[in-house]
DNA sequence: CTGAAAGCGCTTACAG
DNA sequence: CTGAAAGCGCTTACAG
C-alpha cells in the first residue's frame, strides 16, 4: 500500500508541499480556493498525515507515556484507568505508549520518546517512578507520589479522606462498635492516607485504632488465624479493606469463620468492581471512577504540556462515590 | 535538557553524522580507532538516540500498536498479558502504543504509525479488530480470530481443547456424572472452543451437553434461579465456568442455593487469577500463563515482522496448566 | 497574501 | 576501507 505524502499531493495542485501543508493545517498563508482544492485531494488520495515526520520537525514525540509498574495487579482498575486515559490522549491526537519497568531499575536511556509521564498510583519502593519524576518532563500523578519524590507537574486526586470517613460514619450509624483497617500494602499515597484519615476519625472518637496489614500472598491459614483473633478475639465488627479484589477474599474467610458479611460485620471495599457487585452477598464498596480518573489524569496532562512547568503542583480533585450493597 | 545528536558527537570527533552513526550501530565502515572513540564520546556526552529520527529514515514506525477493546473487562488477564507483551517488544526496542476502540467504529485513518498490530482474544462483535486485520500490517492475534474475519499473519494459541476435556475428564474421575459449561459470552474464540470441545466430549460419552448461557450484567436473582433449576433441577453436578472472574459470582451463588463448591458441587474457573487462589474454597482453574502468553505474541510479531506475509498464519502453542485446589 | 528553502535526527546508497 | 550527500515526511521562519 503506497502512502500518499504532502509531496505527492503537492504535485497533484501543482504547488509546494509546504503550502499544502498550510492548507490542510487550517493556517493562513494559501488562498481559500487553493484550501479547498487541497483538502479535496486529500481526502480523495487517502492522505494520512505520518506523525513521525511532524514530531520530528516539531521536536515533539506525540506521545504520552503510561509507566506500568510491576505491581500493577490491580484486578481491574488499571485496565478501566488506561481506557480512560487512552480516550482523551486519543482526542487530542496524541498516542499513549506503555513503558515497562524492568526487573532491575528501569533504564532510562532506553525509554521510548515521549513529551510527559503518567503515573498511576506511584508506589513508594518503585524506583522507575521515582527515576520518571526526576526526568523534568511533565509528569501527572494519578494519586500523590510518596513522600521523598520529586513533585510531579500535576496530581489528579480522590477524596480518599472523605470516602474513608464516610465508609467509617456508615459503620457506626449501623451499629458497628469496633471498626477496624484492613491493608494490603502501604506503600501507595492511597493506602497510607487511607490509614491516616482511618487513624484521625478514631482519635477524633476516643478508638482504638485496629490496623490489620497483610500481604497479597499470605497464605488462607493464617490470614483466617490473624482474622479470627482480629474478629472473635479483639472484637473487630466492621471491616474497611483498603485494596482491590481483597474483599472477596476477607469475605470468604469470615465466612469460615462462621461469619456472615452483612448480617454478623460489616464489611466494605475500597476499590470497586463487578466481583463487588455480583458477589454473594454484594459489597458495599468505593467507586473510584477509574475510567474517569483516566480521562482526568490525560485531560490534565494535556494542559500542562502546553506550558511551562508550573510553580507549584497543580492538583486536581476526582469525585468517588460509594456503593452501598448488602455486605455494609 | 540539551539534547546530545549524532552531529554534535560527530563535531567533537571531528568526522560527519554518517561515520557516528556507523559507529554506535557496530556496522563497519569505519575504523575501530575511531569506533571506539565516538563511542567514548557518546558516553561521556550522554547520547540517547532519537527514535523518530530512525523511524521516519528507516520508514518504519518503531512501534506495536495493542488494541484494546471496549470490552476488555477481563479482571487482570489483560493486564498480565500486556505486561509480558512490553516486556519482549521493549528488548527488541521497540515501542507498545495502545490504540483505542472508539464507541462507535474506530477511525483507521487517525490510528497512529505502527509496524504491527497485537489483537488479544478479538471478539466477532468487535469492528476494530476485523478492521485492523483487514490493513494488510502484520498482526498477531491471541487465540484465533472468529470466522469471517481476515486472517492474521499469526495466531498464540492456548489449548483450549486439551485443557477443557481434561476438566472433564476430572470431573468424571472424581465422581461427577452431569457436568455443565458455563459460557457468559460466545464471541471469542476462546469460547467457542471450549463449546466445542464441551459437545465433542459429551458426544464421545453419550451426555447431554448442559450449556448456561449468561451475560456479564446479568442480575444476581435471575442468574440464581437458573443456576438453582441448572443444578437441583437438571441435577448438574460439576460446572466449568468460561470466563474470567466469573466462577468467584458462580460459587457464591451456588452457595446461597445450599450447594458448597468442591463438597456438594465441583467447580472449576476457566481462567486463573489471584482472587481464584485466595478464594474460600480455592477455585481449581486453568492457568492461561498470561505473561508468557504476551511475551509469546511479541515473539511472534517480531519474528513475522522481519520477512514478508508468510503464505500460510503461522500458530504457535502456548501451554495452559490446571491449577487443582479444592473446588474441583 | 503566497511560495520555496531550510532543517528536525537519523541511515543508506554511493563516491572517493 | 572511509566519508560526505541525499532524503525519510513534515512545518516554520523567511523571502518575494
Amino acid at each position: 500500500m503506497p502512502t500518499t505524502t504532502l509531496a505527492d499531493i503537492a504535485e497533484r495542485a501543482g504547488i509546494s508541499a509546504a503550502a499544502v501543508s498550510l492548507a490542510l493545517n487550517g493556517k493562513k498563508g494559501v488562498s481559500e480556493e487553493t484550501r479547498a482544492r487541497v483538502l479535496a485531494i486529500a481526502k480523495e488520495s487517502g492522505y494520512r498525515i505520518n506523525r513521525l515526520g511532524r514530531a520530528l520537525r516539531q521536536s515533539r514525540a506525540g506521545a504520552v507515556g503510561l509507566y506500568l509498574p510491576e505491581s500493577a495487579v490491580h484486578f481491574g482498575y488499571y485496565t478501566e484507568t488506561t481506557l480512560g486515559l487512552t480516550e482523551r490522549l486519543h482526542e487530542a491526537d496524541l498516542s499513549l505508549l506503555i513503558v515497562p519497568s524492568t526487573p532491575t531499575s528501569p533504564r532510562i536511556e532506553s525509554f521510548p520518546p515521549v513529551d510527559g509521564f503518567i503515573l498511576i498510583e506511584p508506589h513508594s519502593d518503585d524506583e522507575g517512578a521515582a527515576m520518571i519524576l526526576g526526568q523534568g518532563l511533565p509528569v501527572v500523578t494519578g494519586d500523590s507520589p510518596p513522600p521523598g519524590f520529586p513533585d510531579p507537574w500535576g496530581i489528579v486526586e480522590s477524596p480518599n479522606t472523605r470516602t474513608t470517613r464516610e465508609v467509617l460514619d456508615r459503620f457506626v450509624a449501623h451499629g458497628a462498635q469496633k471498626p477496624g483497617l484492613l491493608l494490603v500494602e502501604q506503600v501507595s499515597a492511597w493506602a497510607q492516607e487511607l490509614e491516616a484519615a482511618y487513624r484521625a476519625w478514631c482519635a477524633e472518637r476516643r478508638l482504638e485504632p485496629r490496623v490489620l496489614l497483610t500481604t497479597i500472598h499470605e497464605e488462607n491459614a493464617t490470614l483466617a488465624a490473624r482474622l479470627g483473633d482480629w474478629t472473635r478475639g479483639q472484637g473487630v465488627d466492621a471491616i474497611l479493606v483498603g485494596a482491590d479484589g481483597v474483599a472477596v477474599r476477607v469475605a470468604g474467610l469470615l465466612r469460615s469463620l462462621g461469619l456472615r458479611p452483612g448480617a454478623d460485620i460489616k464489611l466494605v471495599s475500597g476499590v470497586d468492581s463487578l466481583i463487588m457487585e455480583f458477589h454473594t452477598p454484594p459489597i458495599t464498596s468505593v467507586d473510584l471512577q477509574p475510567r474517569e480518573f483516566g480521562r482526568a489524569c490525560g485531560e490534565l496532562l494535556l494542559e500542562l504540556m502546553e506550558g511551562d512547568r508550573p510553580a507549584e503542583t497543580v492538583r486536581r480533585g476526582l469525585d468517588a462515590i460509594l456503593r452501598v450493597r448488602d455486605s455494609g
